[in-house]
DNA sequence: GATGATTTGTACGTATGTATA
DNA sequence: ATATACATACGTACAAATCAT
């Protein structure tokens, strides 16, 4: 077979021709998600245009989908802004979001195959050894893999879609750390309590487990919420 | 006092200067959800823009807009269409909506006002009148009134939002007809018994018979669904 | 409260990529 | 396979509303 190996292949079209407005959305997005863009910090069109190089329209479609998948809000002719649910909203959504994946845990209880259930294992002793050697940002991705075995396993792909997208919107309030000290070792055996009932097949054990973990969770977010939602009213323009 | 009433009124604005874009955004959306634009009918901006007598701009960050919501689908380069879900998908989200709505109802049974129950006690005594009379429409109409005041009474507004939201995408699926006959009288009955679950407040029996009573639901849609799933490919673009 | 500056909303023209003959 | 037609994506210009003075 020749070089490049594209002979007999379908010659997959480049994984999506981009557009700047796509792009732009999944960029803003992530910003918003890792906490780099505040809850509540106004994003003006002409700005965020003259940062990412392009013109004003791509932005604006932009804006748009980041507006229905709330993440953004917007006022008529008064601009958008990263959205900054009330904090009785933030509590209903946390809510939703235990029932969620206490869905999620039920599911992969009844439905997860073996290999799926030999990786969460497989995972959950990794980030075992990660909890003992105290390492925080590897057990933060890890954890992350850690709920996406699950919305997985359980093999109901809007299930997984909307309790990530939940997770997504919370996702700025939990801000940079979380899990700080012994809560971290606390979280892991609660993760391990739940791996434990989902590998025996107790999807309504896994399901109250999860609920009680993420209960813990929301306390521990407390903090963060507060102080985030405590801000003023008027923050900073875009970079 | 003088005619318009607005004299110590604290102005509201015009309920928000609707701009052309969320007008668009909205009617489209209900000409889905009314299954008007069956599942699969591309969408093409310029015939759209004529039809509603605006630019393609507006028309373009509707469609954005719907996009997010999961109400139209939208390949880069190549045009949107109504969103037609894959069957599996169309399952998932029916699981999904069972288990919210059950969530819902459980949460009616602990956090149901007085009043709210008083309401939906009484919805669901009109109900029955609309039965006996088969009244068809009305029932409709007040099904939707029923399932809302359960959206309501649980106190979680991002619980009714995603609940609301799935069912909506649902709607096109189950177009014009459904309840059609005998099951009109036995969701009734399944009502009845959900609606005095919550009165005497046992959240896990309304839950529990929330579940079984979508779960037949969506057994009578299942025709509709393979009705509309089984289209060609090609649909008619819109008028 | 009126006026000016800034920002959003809309229209339109052009380029590029997709589909079809 | 090449070329033609067409729809989308983007840029730019103008209009209208919001806000700041």
């Amino acid at each position: 077979m020749s070089a490049s190996g594209s002979a007999t292949a379908p010659r997959r079209r480049p994984p999506a021709p981009p557009t700047r407005a796509e792009f732009l959305a999944q960029k803003l997005a992530e910003e918003i998600v890792a906490g780099r863009l505040m809850p509540g910090t106004p994003l003006e069109e002409i700005p965020l245009a003259a940062a990412h190089g392009v013109s004003r329209t791509p932005v604006r479609e932009a804006l748009r989908r980041l507006e229905s998948s709330g993440l953004v809000e917007t006022r008529p002719r008064r601009g958008a802004v990263v959205a900054r649910p009330e904090p009785r909203r933030l509590r209903e959504m946390f809510a939703v979001m235990a029932e969620l994946e206490a869905l999620a845990a039920a599911g992969c209880a009844r439905a997860m195959r073996p290999a799926e259930r030999r990786e969460l294992e497989a995972l959950h002793k990794r980030m075992a050894a990660m909890v003992r050697g105290g390492e925080l940002l590897a057990y933060r991705a890890a954890n992350v893999a850690f709920h996406q075995a699950l919305y997985a396993g359980a093999h109901n792909g809007y299930l997984a879609e909307i309790a990530q997208d939940t997770r997504r919107r919370l996702a700025p309030f939990r801000a940079a750390q979380l899990e700080a000290g012994g809560r971290l070792r606390q979280s892991h055996e609660e993760h391990g309590a739940i791996v434990t009932a989902i590998l025996r097949g107790d999807g309504e054990a896994a399901a109250r487990l999860m609920r009680e973990h993420l209960a813990l969770t929301e306390a521990a977010w407390g903090r963060m919420m507060a102080l985030i939602l405590g801000e003023p009213e008027q923050n900073q323009p875009v970079s």
